[in-house]
DNA sequence: TAGATGACTCACA
DNA sequence: ATGTGAGCCATCT
């Protein structure tokens, strides 16, 4: 019977998976990952659950930007400069930091 | 168990 | 247009 426990576990797997399915080239917003994941308010948590996985490996969490289309503020897989580059080899301009959510965005 | 934190977002002044 | 405040959700201590 449905346990509170696995279901924030599945929006943990939802989250990732939402994340993994980025296409290469585009990003999303940490509102729209949360949105996939069942809870569009979210965002803070999809942030938080990337910063405490960091799975970079398995889930490229530099194609997560903010509403504005920031990059990551905070110390992220080595610093935004990484998360930049990262980006740019996926064909995304990046400026000052930024990416433009109307060309960029799913 | 409850409280505080944070890779966010929106609304208002 | 820029700055501040409150809301929301999962994780950490």
């Amino acid at each position: 019977m449905g346990k509170q426990k696995a279901d924030e576990a599945k929006f943990k797997e939802k989250v990732f998976e939402a994340v993994r399915s980025i296409p290469r080239g585009k990003v999303a917003t940490y509102s729209d990952i949360a949105k996939k994941a069942g809870s569009p308010a979210a965002a803070r948590a999809v942030g938080n659950i990337l910063h405490t996985n960091c799975d970079k490996l398995g889930t490229p969490c530099y194609r997560v930007v903010n509403s504005m289309g920031k990059l990551s503020q905070n110390y992220a897989f080595g610093g935004v400069e990484e998360q930049a580059w990262l980006l740019e080899c996926d064909g995304i301009e990046i400026s000052d930091f930024k990416v433009d959510l109307t060309k960029y965005r799913i």
